[in-house]
RNA sequence: GCGGACGUGGCGGAAUGGUAGACGCCGGGGACUUAAAAUCCCCUGCCAUUCGGGGCGUGCGGGUUCGAGUCCCGCCGUCCGUACCA
């Protein structure tokens, strides 16, 4: 045996065997539990960095160990590869966008292949191929025929320089983010899928993801925003009516206004003929919707001079002010104003100097005459309300709500803060919609056999605008239903759709069809789902409703398609700033016990804030050449130590020396076995604790503690004298650590000569007889302070512990002689002696 | 503002209400070596110490308990999400 693990060797070796078994190529129909373990998918965009490698890192030990412990795992990979930068590559350096994704894909495949995943790489997809974006087109176009598809105007963040469509993210100060052009708000028709009929499912089901993060949870309900309350309307004194929404409608007869958004219908009728209104709306449209401009801003009305009466009392008139703090498009655009409960009205009020009633007790507190400084919120009685005076808030909504739909005026109504999902872009490297527009017949879907509809190779994109619109023949189509000429839809899918259905397509594969329905029900819902944070909402909300939609129609009997779900922390490296302010990058700095300097210049850096690894603050590490340096194994065991996983991980060079010292550390045990005899009862006991606990660690995904499990049982190891207990702790650690040091496990295994290959072994198990000591080690306290520790074996009685803690030589002196007034004993853990 | 998470040595972090600081990193001392690297051994929360042991310690202030890093109440701070949501 050579003295040293040489990972250069062994990494490519391992990976090869594995690659020439299929070790990893996930069997449909396999007798064996299934498994799916998944971590989102890539975007192409050039090379592996640190963020993928941790995620795939925590995944593949999950892989590894569910095959040990007798599953039949699919963890696959594979390519979310449609999107802008394929775009603005092909702008900046006429590289065609499928060319430059392609070679993106080759170029982290191969990096990925490196590190040594277990993945299924039969099964690899990217989205930007026919086979997998046809298969979509027929998934929209079901979807289309169930009536959860439809066309809409819609205004969007037009880019008037690039000719194109902005998402609000590309949209800054109100210009694009990179023409600088200042953003238009435009009109296009465009499709939508129709998440909102969804709404309540998918609000409950949430609720009911026991194995997701309680954040994420939380996020998803808000970011759907369920209100109940209230919709109704007031008569107006012009004649007409103005509707509004409430949640709280037992606040009634506290209002004292209703105000209007200024792009309401009534604002907008008043403005025509109206030059203060005009103004009033301008000056609502100016200021900005950044958090601190938002949070300082002041409430704005207009009074119009109409007045509304109260439903619940004709003689009672309300003042109709246009405001600039209410939103056209949540509710109906307008609002009540309840000053006493509600901080805005609150406000609001007291600029205007509107009457402050209160309706609500608050505490003792029931007159009328409000006096607080802010609106209360909070529970109690409703006074001064006529007939809802003593009932409950939630009483008396429901009485409300049974009055005006009694009476006619209003329904109880929920509405909900999510809109349906605008799916077109109108962008060239993305799924082509498969509608095609007729003069006549309207927008029909394309045939299925005709599917899929290709993105056209011979485009452009040396102007601004999408390449499509104006490719000179690739729209021109004739119309499936009536056969006169007709043209095909330019637009694409957002990229968010091809997300929505990958790990379907990833359980089953057919060529005929999306995916086989039986096939994919072996494997879903994934059982263990992993990703970053900033997915929280939209792709995981949008791959939630997809799945739903599907089952909807049919084609598939899930209704959650992620069971499990975690959310890694980042990968944060360490910023420098050069004297001038430049960002440094770690090359450019060497450090030393004065601190930084920049070693071209030799000139001080600044250290500044551990930050998310990023090009733009020059902080990033690339992986490779750490791979090159230091093999797969010793990055894959840096990324799962020390940071809980959920939390952020400090990249550093001191960390990745101590994982290699590990690995090293590892070789030498493995190598240095020879034949010993003898039982080693204490280490035996460890071993077996360590196989338990890093079974259940990992199953949690807490791998920083199955990391120290594993320090703790190598510490042991090499400190024990030579015995067959030892041997066997060596022999069983190689596999202990397989899953996250898969290749000098898999060289180990081989020269130990272990059965085939180490990723197929079976985890060792447990002798549930040597989880328990028969020695403990008892804690004695004096009123709680630690005094004493005594050996006694395992379940000694009450009494015979309570003895040997009073006779201990430490007690007697820390009770100086005071008798003990009470002593408790927990059994096996620590005696009390309260003196 | 609202919602959430978090706050433990020089650092990353462990700890079913029961011996706080496991494990790793950094640092110090020693062994091996001509020397270095690598490796191995010892020390390493703070304070004072007669070297037995002692006092103080988990952001701050209270409380519950025989016992609180952990539970409860009130503050302070950091980070994340969100944005006038009626």
């Amino acid at each position: 045996m050579a003295s040293r693990f040489n990972p250069l060797k062994a990494d490519a070796a391992w990976q090869k065997a594995w690659d020439d078994n299929r070790t990893f190529a996930a069997r449909d129909d396999s007798p064996k539990p299934k498994s799916f373990v998944l971590e989102m998918f890539p975007y192409p965009s050039g090379r592996i960095h640190m963020g993928h490698v941790r995620n795939y890192t925590m995944g593949d030990v999950l892989a590894r160990y569910r095959r040990m412990t007798g599953h039949e795992v699919l963890h696959p990979m594979g390519w979310d590869a449609f999107g802008m930068p394929a775009e603005n590559a092909a702008m900046e350096r006429k590289v065609h966008p499928g060319s430059w994704t392609r070679a993106n894909i080759a170029t982290m495949k191969a990096q990925l292949k490196r590190l040594g995943f277990a993945l299924d790489w039969t099964r690899e997809i990217a989205t930007c191929e026919p086979d997998y974006y046809g298969h979509e087109q027929a998934l929209f176009l079901d979807l289309l025929e169930a009536g959860l598809v439809y066309r809409k105007e819609s205004a969007v963040n037009w880019d008037p320089v690039d000719m194109t469509v902005l998402a609000n993210e590309q949209v800054i100060d109100g210009r694009g983010w990179r023409s600088g052009a200042l953003v238009e708000r435009k009109k296009l028709s465009q499709w939508f899928l129709k998440i909102t009929q969804f709404a309540d499912e998918l609000l409950d089901g949430v609720r009911g993801l026991e194995h997701w993060p309680d954040k994420v949870k939380l996020m998803q309900e808000n970011w759907i925003g369920k209100s109940e309350g209230l919709q109704f309307r007031f008569k107006l004194s012009d004649g007409g009516e103005v509707e509004v929404f409430t949640t709280r409608p037992d606040t009634m007869f506290g209002s004292s206004f209703v105000a209007v958004a200024a792009d309401h219908p009534i604002a907008q009728s008043l403005a025509t003929d109206n030059p203060e209104v005009q103004a009033f709306i301008e000056r609502c449209k100016q200021g900005g919707t950044t958090a601190a401009e938002l949070e300082t801003q002041e409430k704005l009305g207009f009074d119009t001079g109409i007045r509304a009466t109260h439903p619940l009392d004709a003689s009672w008139e309300l003042p109709v002010y246009i405001a600039n703090f209410v939103l056209m498009d949540y509710g109906t655009g307008a609002v009540f104003g309840v000053p006493a409960h509600d901080q805005r009205d609150f406000e609001f009020a007291t600029k205007y100097q509107l009457p402050i009633r209160r309706v609500v007790s608050e505490g003792s507190q029931t007159a009328p005459e409000f006096h607080g400084t802010e609106a209360y919120t909070g529970p109690g009685t409703i006074v001064n309300s006529h007939f809802l005076d003593g009932l409950d808030i939630a009483d008396a909504k429901r009485e409300v709500i049974r009055r005006a739909e009694a009476g006619g005026w209003g329904t109880g109504t929920t509405v909900w803060r999510l809109r349906d999902w605008g799916v077109s872009r109108q962008r060239y490297w993305g799924t082509p919609i498969p509608i095609i527009h007729c003069e006549s017949c309207g927008p029909v879907g394309v045939p299925k056999d005709q599917l899929p509809v290709v993105l056209p190779e011979d485009v452009s994109f040396d102007i601004p605008g999408n390449p499509l619109d104006r490719h000179p023949t690739w729209k021109q189509v004739d119309c499936p239903k009536c056969g006169s000429p007709a043209r095909r839809e330019t637009d694409t899918l957002d990229t968010f759709v091809d997300s929505s259905w990958y790990f379907l397509r990833f359980a089953s594969q057919p060529s005929d069809q999306p995916f086989d329905k039986a096939v994919a029900e072996q494997w879903l819902p994934v059982g263990q789902y992993i990703g970053g944070v900033e997915h929280a909402i939209l792709h995981l909300l949008y791959a939630r409703f997809f799945t739903r939609a599907l089952q909807h129609i049919g084609k598939i009997d899930v209704a959650e398609p992620f069971a499990g779900l975690f959310t890694q922390g980042m990968v944060t490296h360490e910023t420098y700033k050069s004297l001038d302010g430049r960002w440094l990058s770690p090359e450019e700095i060497r450090k030393d016990s004065a601190g930084a300097v920049e070693i071209a210049s030799g000139d001080i850096v600044t250290l500044g804030r551990i930050e998310k690894m990023s090009k733009s603050k020059k902080n990033t590490v690339d992986p490779e050449p750490i791979v090159d340096q230091y093999g797969a194994d010793a990055v894959r065991w840096f990324m799962l130590s020390d940071s809980p996983p959920e939390r952020d991980l400090e990249w550093s060079e001191n960390g990745i020396e101590g994982a290699w010292r590990f690995v090293q550390r590892l070789w030498r045990l493995f190598d240095g076995l020879e034949d010993a005899q003898g039982e080693d009862k204490d280490l035996d006991r460890r071993l077996h604790r360590t196989i338990a606990g890093v079974a259940e660690d990992i199953d949690a995904l807490t791998f920083n503690k199955a990391v120290a499990k594993l320090y703790e049982l190598t510490n042991a190891i090499e400190r024990a004298q030579p015995s067959a207990s030892r041997n066997t702790a060596i022999r069983t650690l190689v596999r202990v650590v397989a899953p996250m040091v898969p290749h000098i496990a898999e060289q180990a295994w081989a020269e130990m000569g272990g059965e085939g290959l180490i990723a197929d072994a079976p985890w060792p198990e447990v002798d549930p007889a040597l989880l328990v000591d028969d020695e403990v080690t008892i804690a004695v306290q004096v009123n709680g302070k630690l005094r004493d520790t005594l050996v006694m074996p395992k379940g000694a009685p009450k009494d015979q512990v309570e003895a040997a803690a009073l006779g201990a030589e430490k007690i007697v002196r820390a009770l100086e002689g005071n008798a003990p007034r009470k002593v408790i004993v927990v059994p096996d853990r620590l005696v009390n002696i309260v003196a």
